[in-house]
DNA sequence: ATAACTTTGTTAATTATTTCACAAAATATA
DNA sequence: TATATTTTGTGAAATAATTAACAAAGTTAT
């Protein structure tokens, strides 16, 4: 539960306003100006109920008996999550998982960007995959401190996960987006967000086994 | 909320069913024989009770005045998420991040193993990666009818996400986890999970943010 | 200009989830 | 053997999150 000044939200709205962020900028690909709570609703899978309501929270974004301007919409939102700025993450560990995660930008308008890259292995240091330069893991602090980063993906593997996470806390990483199998131990004011794709399969697996 | 004979639990309860799975088999390796709900609770960022009640829906696994008993605890887990048993997953898309997820499977006693992958390029079409045979995506229904899959993973690129999702649930597939930053239209029998790095990311920003 | 329709924003009600509190059971100690 | 201590399992209470219901505001049609 996150409160403002007035009302309280659910950490899942957040997480809604990210998915509603993403689809609003592909209905203004496809050139739809406005769209109704309803419409929305059909797309997302989330009730239109929810929809409003995850964005009353933040104030009053809509027209009443016309719906939902995508292109403002899509302003609203990245201000409500902070992507009017220009975002800087750093990310550990650049094995197949690492090189795939660079890889997957592309050099549109994202104002979320791994910028810096880290590993140990003297095969990969001073390389550069998909033009972002991978330092030596050494030089972590200095360069997290240089730049200002705030954000770090930890894709090492799972034995060298909590010593990362270590080496992250006492550089002034605030947010760890963890691919690792096992739970890092952290400072209680620092966020963490794990993306695990066994335990993922494994929730599935109970929900066919019934 | 799902529903058993006598109880109702949350879907939050199975998801962090699979990270005890995970963590106690950790234990396991590490020596250690039993744990009490304290000493799991400092370690997972779950509390004793919640972990406890978490169990509770599906027996009574503890001693009381002890605490758990590793290995049982870890037979117990799988049986309830199901993994007593083997499953096969297919993958669709052979990409740098379709590759890393199929190298990421060391040979140990995993249950849950990609077993068949699908790639609709020629260059990647009956190449083999880490021991599994790359298909062409114009056999998919064939072979996942003839392994009798039921899970399927997609990390192909964003506009083709649902055209493969729709060619799974036609194959009879039942479970996908799509790594696709879109939210893919299924029929409501069919269960989807959906990893989105983007959304993560930005869900921390927002927190960084205030 | 008025009436009929649409759709939002929001309070209240409902439902879901977690936490509390404590009895029951096991162990350790004296 | 009796008492103190530990820890589980669980119903009841508290908290959190979603859904329902509807007034308010805007649009369309006549």
């Amino acid at each position: 539960m996150i409160c403002t000044d007035k009302n309280c939200f659910s950490p899942e709205t957040v997480r809604r306003l990210a998915v509603y962020l993403q689809n609003f900028e592909r209905l203004i690909k496809n050139g739809v100006d406005v769209v109704s709570s309803g419409q929305i609703s059909k797309l997302l899978n989330v009730s239109p109920e929810q929809f409003r309501k995850d964005l009353s929270y933040f104030g009053e974004f809509g027209k009443r008996g016309v719906g939902y301007q995508t292109e403002s919409l899509v302003y609203e939102l990245k201000k409500i999550l902070g992507l009017n700025q220009a975002w800087q993450v750093a990310l550990v560990g650049v094995g197949r998982l690492g090189c795939a995660l660079l890889n997957s930008q592309d050099f549109s308008e994202l104002n979320v960007r791994i910028t810096a890259a880290f590993d140990s292995d003297k095969k990969n240091i001073d390389k550069t995959v998909n033009g972002i330069h991978i330092h030596d893991i050494i030089n972590f602090k200095k360069i997290i401190k240089q730049k200002k980063i705030r954000i770090c993906v930890i894709s090492v593997p799972l034995d060298h996960a909590q010593a990362v996470t270590d080496l992250a806390v006492e550089s002034g990483i605030e947010a760890i987006l963890n691919f690792a199998p096992v739970i890092l131990n952290v400072p209680e004011n620092i966020h963490v967000s794990n993306m695990d794709i066994y335990c993922e399969l494994e929730r599935l697996i109970f929900f066919l086994n019934k």
